[in-house]
DNA sequence: TATGAATGAGCATTCATTCAT
DNA sequence: TATGAATGAATGCTCATTCAT
């Protein structure tokens, strides 16, 4: 942990990560021992302790990652509201589809962040956040019911998206745009017939 | 070894699972001990493996428990579909009413059961399949928009469920009622203005 | 360490006890190995934390046995100073030889109290300071010179008692009586011819 | 490999020997890691094995530093024994005062020759054994009480320096100069009043 | 029905040491 | 003369589970 790291030792602290990845979201945090991770990776037990300080620390890295990411797209969407776009629909499309999307992206982290992390629901409820937030504007601009309880709207609309993320995106049976598509049509149109 | 279990071992054996229940639900399997739960429940470790054959095995058997008892849950839920009901969104309404009156009224179950046990998946689509059917029967009665998709959207209101019911009902910030009329309201009448 | 322990759990943890006192003396601290107690004990390692809940926990409760039994040692010096003896020589005389004695009941808690705990330094000044009361009383009777720095003195004699002890008891070269014969003449007397 | 020690690599390595005195006397041999050290000197863990074989190989250099200077120390106590003075004590005094002022002159390497090592037993004989002989000549020439056993007398000295370099000298609560006279007053008086 | 005592199997972590550069 | 990277070999400790009573 004194030494500075070079390429070589970057490399293997990446792999290491890579494959912590893998195992934790496909065992879960006690099932995956430093064992199968240093053995995955082409290294010895004590080059892990070179890069990582425990167990729960890489697993704490990672979850850091995934919340880091997540936080630089709730950025996004949060300037994304801003930006012209011809009505309600596509804006609140826009936004879904993109957090679908970034969910999708690294599905281990994914499931590490979102399933396995004891700060899960601290993860999720800034992901509520700015929904609502954007939600809230085009609710003032009278796009929305204005009696809806944006808080409750935000929620179910973050409970969908997990909800799909699990059983249709991280196993991959549907996409992004067509699961966006679904949750936007029916969160914005209801069940009613036209 | 193999003798009937007379009314105190009945009692010790509920005094397991019921610790057990608390420490899962709170602790998670790992961080549940087998040596703690007999400490709270006031018995000691030889006399757990005299009413469960493992740590494995209490675990399932609250599982199945929780799961038994959503079973009985779809089946009332599935017969109340035929009842008469003035209109779509009071049937709506009450079949959501009940799910969360259920998953409310053993919180540790639940959490077991939604968010612990590896069967969530298919637990919660065991769910799904009922909220399904019901909708699909009323879509056919023409209440619904028959271009929706009844299965991804059976899937949102499972999602809403869930994340509902771990946001607000199991920390006992909202009650049912209220929970299921505003998740139903929104799924019905959707997010536009009137 | 929840359950009673019973009389054989008492035999159990009086072996390890025991056989550990023998490793720390023999070995140090280190380079005992709670792997080498327990087979010598005759037990398994999960055994060893049944009754301790550590090896540094094993190594403390001998040496807080030593000190105890050492309290006991300078509380009875303590009292028999108040008996009256036919002279000075004779009564610093046993004082010296019952330390010796309890120095030589049982040498490896000795060496363990004396030479290998952390609290070697503070044990040493218990037994000090026990000896500079008894030393102080009898100057000031006028049995010692008064110019004497009692302090100084009884530094001394705990120097030259652990020394012999190191040197003579416990490798058992020579017995508790001899040594305190000479220490004591060789102290009060001092080394000029008469 | 094999190459000789040029003035950097000398500097490095009396740098090494510096910190890991100061290691040891403080932490102990087992407590004190290779990697501490080097960090401390300034340097990584491969340099230390360019310099030494191995930890056991630095500690015992040490050792033997401390060692070597105390024979010299010995030396020299013996060739003063022939100096001419104007009466014992006098001539005792100066060898105490300059085994005090030869202790307290590198703390650290007392405390490891003395305390830590293996070889500290054999070390003090070294000690005692020049002592001893110092005092016979006296005794011989009648200087001394003949019956004193010198064998005896000279572990007794030996174990007041030890203790008290351990309790006044190290700590630096006494000088040498005040800790040697009070020595020397005592064993050669005696306690008894004038 | 219950328990005091014991254990097999395993796991995270540490540390002195070395290889390749 | 120096170091980034890596490792072999232990070791303390935990936990679910069982034996004998």
């Amino acid at each position: 942990m004194n030494t500075e790291i070079g390429s070589k030792g970057k490399e293997s602290r990446r792999r290491l990560l890579e494959t912590a990845a893998i195992e934790f979201a496909t065992q879960g945090f006690h099932d995956t021992k430093v064992s199968t991770i240093v053995k995955k990776a082409g290294l010895t037990q004590p080059s892990f302790y070179l890069y990582f300080t425990s167990k729960e620390a890489i697993f704490e890295e990672l979850v850091t990652n995934f919340y880091s990411n997540l936080r630089k797209l709730t950025e996004s969407l949060r300037l994304v509201s801003g930006i012209e776009q011809i009505d309600v629909s596509k804006r609140v499309l826009a936004a879904v589809e993109s957090v679908f999307r970034f969910l999708g992206s690294d599905p281990h982290l994914t499931r590490i962040g979102f399933f396995l992390s004891p700060e899960a629901i601290q993860i999720k409820s800034n992901l509520t956040l700015v929904l609502k937030e954007n939600l809230l504007a085009e609710q003032r601009l009278g796009y929305f019911n204005p009696e809806l309880d944006m808080d409750i709207v935000a929620e179910c609309l973050t409970g969908m998206i997990v909800h799909l993320t699990n059983s249709y995106l991280l196993p991959g049976t549907k996409d992004s745009e067509s699961l966006a598509a679904q949750v936007v049509n029916l969160l914005i149109n209801g069940m009613l017939p036209k």
